[in-house]
DNA sequence: CGGCATCCGCATGGATACTG
DNA sequence: CAGTATCCATGCGGATGCCG
């Protein structure tokens, strides 16, 4: 989702905005990241990646990502082990209302659409049996 | 995104229902086809189409998700030619808030985005040349 | 511990041609 | 016009191994 090539857009005006965040921030993995961040404030590599399941390529490739577009702050401490910080960035940090906002409706909705899947899905069999 | 098989998410309680959503509506193409429809009320095949530069095959495969998942609703007229009409449902138009607030957030902080992206390259040239 | 490099399967998604 | 079917390139993303 992060890197693909598009079409231009003609119409639809804040459709290219969306496109544009979508490209930035709009993969699973950053929405998840930050979500984490935003709920436990500061968190290390391995942390994040028992609490995603995420694999430490996509981790480590993500947080450049995220640390490149100024969302996460990473800080390296050179001790023995070496330790490494993740903690969200003011603008990071703005990102939490959008993603609330997701989360929050999903709680609210997902039944819904479990529902709605279910009845397509059995209208769709009753076709198949009908043929 | 949409049919990735994940492995479970220990930690994080609402991160698992982020993931949940964005297994189902997390992919462009489902974000801004709600957001063109939600725009125009209503539009046929075609014009999704131009207004997103989609291919025929993502905009057929997204809708039908959509319509599954209950979001959008298609009214087929038998006519010569045939005419689609593609729309919100109820559910649909709830997912117009979260789309909205993910449009805005981007108008705001897009250019800080793009800001530290270049700041950051600037940084990791330099490091290039006085390697 | 916190990565990077490599290999690789597989889904995503575009382009094209064809149908009703 | 509104799709479906097919082919194919890209790259996402997981698994493994190695290094500071």
């Amino acid at each position: 989702m992060k890197g693909t090539t598009m079409a231009p857009i003609a119409q639809c005006p804040d459709c290219r905005r969306l496109n544009e965040v979508l490209s930035r921030v709009g993969d699973r993995w950053s929405v998840l990241i930050v979500a984490s961040l935003s709920q436990y404030g500061t968190l290390r590599f391995n942390e994040l990646k028992r609490n995603l399941g995420i694999s430490q390529r996509m981790l480590s490739l993500t947080l450049r990502d995220l640390e490149r577009d100024g969302l996460v702050s990473r800080t390296y401490y050179p001790t023995i082990p070496p330790k490494v910080e993740y903690a969200l960035t003011p603008l990071g940090d703005s990102f939490r209302e959008p993603v609330e906002v997701l989360a929050v409706w999903g709680l609210e909705n997902l039944k819904a659409i479990d529902a709605a899947r279910a009845q397509y899905d059995d209208a769709a069999e009753k076709d198949v049996k009908s043929a």
